[in-house]
DNA sequence: CGGCGCTACGTCCGTC
DNA sequence: GACGGACGTAGCGCCG
């Protein structure tokens, strides 16, 4: 390893015992990229059981959605001010 | 009936409880997609590092994305064909 | 024309005269989306050059795009603000 | 000093009288971005509009956005070979 | 050359 | 059942 560019392929040794140790590592890495994928697949089926859950009780999927994506930008666009009286304040600093 | 198209308004009784109690289980709803989707953005996050960490160690990650995509169609193919399969199966059972 | 699915290939009668034709249209489509990407990269140079004027005098460009960012989301927050207002009438109208 | 850094606050004179021109003269850029910005968007809706007038006569867009992508890096490559040419041709006569 | 922001693509949902 | 629209995610290009 900590070679870099190379991927797969060499990386010291020998082509053949190498390759193998890179081409578990892949896998490795792979396996555990798809274990995460599949929790995630699994909490957007939650999500779409409590918008399903909201539905049968006479909510509107669709504005709960927005609803919920204004909170979101509310946050972000908070975020960002912040961020950016942060940089006037760096900025000032540097005056 | 149970309600539904009104969303939020009325359940029943009288507007204004049930107001307040439609929202406060609207609220409770949007708070549970809240907590959902803060899961899932951890475990994007959680992504994000093994590709990073994959990187660190000399591999591609848009290569890696790639063949997680692909494995991924496999794996969808396979479950078609074995759907297929079964459904011949049953056929073949009910004939 | 008229058709769908084959593009380029086959519309009609000969596929000689057809091709031509659908070659030719095709490149007509091609030729329009250049054109407006001409435009649009004049346009970003314009900006470009904008931000390198206030660059120099003395406005940081990052802020600036935050500014400009943040701005935007406001008006796209007002405007779901109101789509959503809307959607509530629409559904205390149909209660 | 000029300025730079400051972005927003001091320029010359007084802070007050100062701060209400810096921000003006924010403002005006500004405001020239985002009105750059809608040409911008203008345009890109336009180039769906061809996109989807092709669409709607067979041809697939994302073939289509192939194609002028690859027309594109032929321009670029063209003007590189120019550049080179030039650079030669600069070269002998200088020589 | 690494991070960030924007654009573009694929997916899912609602519609007709 | 297909179409179009909306959303979220992935790829790309610019800036630092």
């Amino acid at each position: 390893m900590a070679d870099g560019a190379a991927a797969i392929a060499d990386t010291s040794s020998s082509a053949v015992a190498t390759g193998g140790v890179a081409a578990d590592r892949l896998r490795s890495f792979i396996e555990r990229i798809e274990r995460l994928e599949e929790d995630k697949q699994a909490i957007m089926a939650d999500m779409k059981e409590v918008y399903a859950e909201a539905k049968g009780e006479g909510y509107d999927a669709k504005i709960m959605r927005q609803i919920v994506r204004i909170r979101k930008m509310d946050r972000v666009e908070r975020q960002e001010q912040e961020a950016i009286l942060e940089l006037y304040l760096s900025a000032l600093g540097e005056a």
